[in-house]
RNA sequence: GCUCGGAUGGUGGAAUUGGUAGACACGUUGGACUUAAAAUCCAAUGGACAUUGCGUCCGUGCGGGUUCAAGUCCCGCUCCGAGUACCA
């Protein structure tokens, strides 16, 4: 039989299918090993080719794993809600929840086509009620919790209201809001509303006022980058920072913790530095600096106690609380006008305004601490409200900000670390001598931080004060397609359901905007109330909630009583292997490994990280062809005469274009406006102009799997998309090279084959030289698949089976363990041709072969000799000879004498097993 | 600006610990087979010079350095990519 693909990937994959052959179970006589793909937004546009590099090397990896003995989970599911299904809905009336259905099954069938060992039994979608029963459940347990600075970890808030019954609050140490201190009597005479307010501040998912921007057309909240100019992107209506009631969780208890973990994961080094960034720890002192009219006392954060001495003004944020209350009568009007024009931008503007110095002075002055001068208090956007306490003493000797702000506004500028030339720019380093400080004269910046932070604390004007730039995640939306907050309002104040009400079901609407008073899209449902009658919220969960927690889900997918059972997680505790794009870095990962450190505080999860290692694949990119058209015409001119001629650059589809040269005819087919293209050719041809851009439609560009499939086969697919290089880095798609692997696959098909394609093996014994090509394989592929280098994989099968194909071996002996190595890539070809060697059951259950060293001893090691670093020929040589006598024997050689002649021999380097390098002068 | 990656033939890439640079493919060229094409097979293929052969020199973004030996380590740059952005 000739390799017919086709058929045989067909029978194969309904086979897996009907015999469950990647169904797995707790099986506590295997070590359990947890291979995870991020899980796809199914969109309407299908998978292109750059959709699956990840999950075929997580599927190479999982089946590696099974044959080395490992029972291994690798599911798959869906991040079913998003916001391009509702959008659809807007504009169809269509329910999201059809749409989803639609893209999910193609992804399935295009996923099925490729031939994955997933576990399909398993598979999760976060818009199936049985699955956001867990989402919800987890919010109301968060909404249950408050973290305890002491005990480092969450606790119940039944437990909270405990203490604070018996002991007040003043001894709570919380990550919380802010919330002022009161004894237990207080407590006792305050009503459930007030003690509800308070314990508010404290629970993990909180509802508090949060600054968005907020479309009045839309009706909706929007993204940073959805808002351009002041204006939406879609449709181009005023956006204003708006302070709204929404729903947030508080990450940023866990920030020192979300640190710590990175420590003990594998991820790349660039990864977790994003992490690090992302989360922003800066080590400093809070410091309190008296005002000059008031008894009163503005905090600030700063990491450079040190410079105490230098702060010649203050700045507070526009948005600050004190604005008014520090602005004097004659400033009034400035004031307003400034605060009003900072809040109109967007954050966004403010961002990409950064050199822009703007500012006003209030005209309240504060007293510095130490020295007991009257310093200003200005207005500025460069202080944000949202880090640190929205106030800064500036220093505008040693940082730049403060210092193109007090050059603008001529506001004195003190030295007080020596070093760099202060009249022209700031000195920002954490260098140099003290000076102009009074007790920190002569200490270094780093003693100096010390001795300040000391003076203040002894002073009670402010200590040591960690700050994050972590912010705590908002978590409402105002929109339809999302997880319903489990949460209902009783005389205002919100309560969560209890698990016996979960899930609370996304109702049905009538159109999927906001209501004409500006509600969310849920207010438009009929009945949206408890049985009880009590209003029921309107905002539904952002598109992280359903993705933070669906590996535990995984574990246990069917389970309707609990999240996922004890005996699951204890047997698959946690992710081994997670493969995913790189764009999740600081979203994903970070909400990820907070919902798990909860978790994992409420003693649900073993482990604390949930991701042991993490592997990012690079992007593929699209590799685009032009033709190039002389202006104003409609002829057509080759890639090598387009400058001779003034010509336009168009993009030409991908697929009428076969290495370089243009297919005319199809050309002219493709596009209306080509009908009656002419053509300037070279040597008859038509050669098109490239660029590596992104796969996008719009650049036609996009390479669609199921079409290569059908013309190469999925396992050809499979090893190609691996021999494209490493699989962390990011290149480009080339249809070109999938030739050679397809030649490969028939090359290997042939081994088992003779000349009339009847499938003949020997059983004869394998000779050394065979024996030597197989194991040198195992050792080589089983190398790479543990450092995760397909590509190179990919190759060695190639070496193997040219080397095989010359030796015109056929025999059992190697090519049944051969078979098993190469069927985590190419699973289909291996099944069948496993079958035709007489095996009955499924090669996934075959173990992997064992590598053994002595097939692949060598007598000789063939030595390059170098002189003076320069290799010159190659001397087989006994391997067991000693430094000294291959050095005498390399000096021996008839090759070294015209090297040596008329030369002095300085020097002889043997590294035995390695090179030889002889220096002569 | 800051942080993290990266740069190797015409192309994708290999070189795992400092030890033969360019594995394996693609493409190109030539040849075999064929009426012809496809498929297949064989050979050549970093550059320059020399081609009568042995060959010789140069070569991993650029400039230095360490070393018997550098694609790999160190110092200084250039360019490209990703992330982030007034974080006090």
């Amino acid at each position: 039989m000739e390799y017919n693909f086709q058929v045989i990937e067909q029978k194969w994959q309904n086979y897996w299918t009907k015999q469950q052959t990647y169904r797995v179970e707790i099986d506590e006589s295997k070590p359990k090993y947890y291979v995870l793909d991020m899980f796809p937004y199914p969109s309407g546009a299908g998978l292109h080719v750059g959709h699956p590099l990840g999950y075929i090397a997580s599927d190479i990896y999982s089946r590696y794993k099974r044959h080395k003995g490992f029972n291994v989970l690798h599911p798959m599911g869906f991040d079913a809600y998003g916001l391009p299904a509702e959008q659809y809905a807007i504009k169809t009336g269509q329910h999201p929840a059809i749409t989803t259905e639609v893209n999910i099954k193609r992804y399935k069938e295009q996923l099925g086509k490729i031939g994955f060992s997933f576990d399909w039994n398993r598979e999760v979608r976060t818009s199936d009620p049985n699955y956001y029963k867990w989402t919800q459940w987890v919010f109301t347990k968060l909404f249950s919790s408050w973290y305890s600075n002491g005990s480092k970890k969450a606790e119940s808030i039944s437990m909270l209201e405990q203490i604070f019954k018996l002991n007040g609050s003043k001894k709570v140490d919380a990550a919380c809001g802010e919330v002022k201190n009161f004894t237990a009597e207080e407590w006792k005479a305050m009503d459930k509303y007030q003690q509800q307010e308070i314990l508010m501040n404290y629970r993990l998912a909180y509802q508090s006022n949060t600054a968005v921007n907020w479309c009045p057309a839309l009706g909706t909240v929007l993204a940073n980058d959805e808002v351009k100019d002041g204006l939406s992107v879609r449709g181009g209506y005023p956006v204003e920072r708006k302070v709204m009631k929404q729903w947030s969780l508080r990450v940023t208890a866990y920030a020192q913790r979300l640190l710590d973990g990175l420590d003990q994961v594998d991820w790349s080094d660039s990864l977790k530095e994003m992490q690090r960034n992302w989360i922003g720890k800066s080590v400093g002192a809070k410091v309190f600096f008296k005002l000059e009219k008031y008894n009163d006392s503005l905090e600030v954060f700063t990491t450079r106690p040190d410079t105490l001495y230098g702060a010649t003004f203050m700045v507070i944020a526009p948005e600050h609380d004190w604005v008014n209350k520090l602005t004097i009568d004659k400033q009034q009007q400035e004031v307003e006008a400034y605060v009003k024009w900072a809040k109109s931008r967007t954050e966004r503007e403010r961002m990409t305004e950064v050199k822009k110095v703007t500012g006003v002075f209030t005209g309240s002055y504060a007293i510095h601490p130490f020295s007991g001068e009257k310093i200003p208090i200005w207005i500025a956007d460069y202080v944000l409200m949202g880090y640190g306490t929205g106030a800064i003493m500036a220093v505008p000797a040693h940082d730049n900000r403060d210092y193109a702000f007090a050059k603008k506004f001529d506001i004195p500028i003190i030295q007080v670390v020596s070093g760099g030339d202060i009249s022209e720019e700031s000195y920002d380093a954490k260098e140099g001598v003290l000076m102009n400080s009074a007790f920190l004269n002569g200490l270094s910046v780093k003693k100096a931080i010390g001795a300040a932070i000391l003076k203040i604390t002894k002073l009670g004007i402010g200590e040591k004060k960690i700050n994050f730039r972590l912010r705590d995640a908002i978590f409402s939306r105002q929109r339809y397609w999302g997880e319903p907050f489990p949460v209902y309002y009783k005389e205002g104040m919100p309560y969560v359901l209890s698990i016996n009400d979960l899930p609370l079901e996304l109702p049905a609407v009538d159109k999927y905007l906001p209501t004409e008073k500006g509600e969310p899209p849920l207010a438009r449902a009929k009945n949206w109330k408890t049985k009880e009658g009590y209003p029921l919220e309107v905002d539904t969960m952002p598109g992280f909630a359903g993705s933070s927690g669906y590996y535990l889900r995984y574990m246990d997918p069917q389970n309707s009583k609990q999240y996922f059972s004890p005996q699951a997680i204890n047997y698959w505790q946690d992710v081994d292997l997670y493969i995913g794009g790189a764009e999740h870095a600081t979203g994903h990962l970070i909400y990820s490994r907070f919902w798990n450190k909860f978790l994992y505080d409420m003693g649900m999860v073993v482990k604390e990280e949930p991701f042991k290692k993490l592997i990012n694949q690079g992007m593929i990119q699209g590799r685009s062809s032009f033709v190039y058209r002389i202006k104003g015409t409609s002829k057509f001119v080759s890639f090598g005469l387009r400058n001779k001629y003034d010509t336009q650059r168009i993009h030409v589809d991908i697929n009428i274009v076969d290495n370089d040269i243009l297919d005319i005819e199809a050309f002219k087919k493709w596009q209306p406006d080509f009908a009656e293209a002419e053509f300037i050719l070279e040597e008859g041809k038509y050669i098109c102009g490239h660029e590596v851009e992104k796969m996008s439609k719009s650049l036609y560009n996009v390479q669609n799997p199921d079409e290569l499939i059908e013309k190469y086969g999925a396992d050809t697919l499979r090893l190609y998309e691996m021999f494209l290089g490493p699989i962390e880095q990011s290149k480009p798609w080339d249809t070109k090279g999938i030739e050679g692997v397809y030649r490969f696959m028939r090359k290997f098909w042939k081994l088992f084959h003779n000349k009339d394609n009847d499938f003949v093996l020997s059983d004869e014994k394998a000779t050394a030289a065979e024996l030597k090509v197989l194991h040198k394989t195992i050792a080589k592929i089983e190398n790479d698949i543990e450092r995760f280098s397909f590509n190179t994989g990919v190759s060695a099968f190639m070496i193997a089976v040219n080397e095989l194909s010359d030796l015109k071996c056929n025999k059992r002996a190697i090519l049944e363990p051969f078979s098993i190595l190469i069927a985590p890539y190419a699973p289909h070809i291996a099944e069948e041709l496993w079958s035709l060697m007489g095996h009955e059951q499924s090669i996934t259950l075959a173990e992997f072969p064992v590598f053994n060293a002595d097939f692949v001893k060598e007598n000789d090691f063939s030595y390059p000799v170098s002189f003076n670093g320069k290799m010159r020929f190659k001397l087989n040589l006994p391997i067991d000879l000693s430094k000294e006598e291959v050095e005498k024997a390399v000096l021996k050689a008839e090759e070294s004498q015209k090297w040596l002649q008329g030369k002095t021999i300085r020097k002889v380097i043997v590294v035995p097993k390695r090179i030889v390098n002889i220096v002569v002068g």
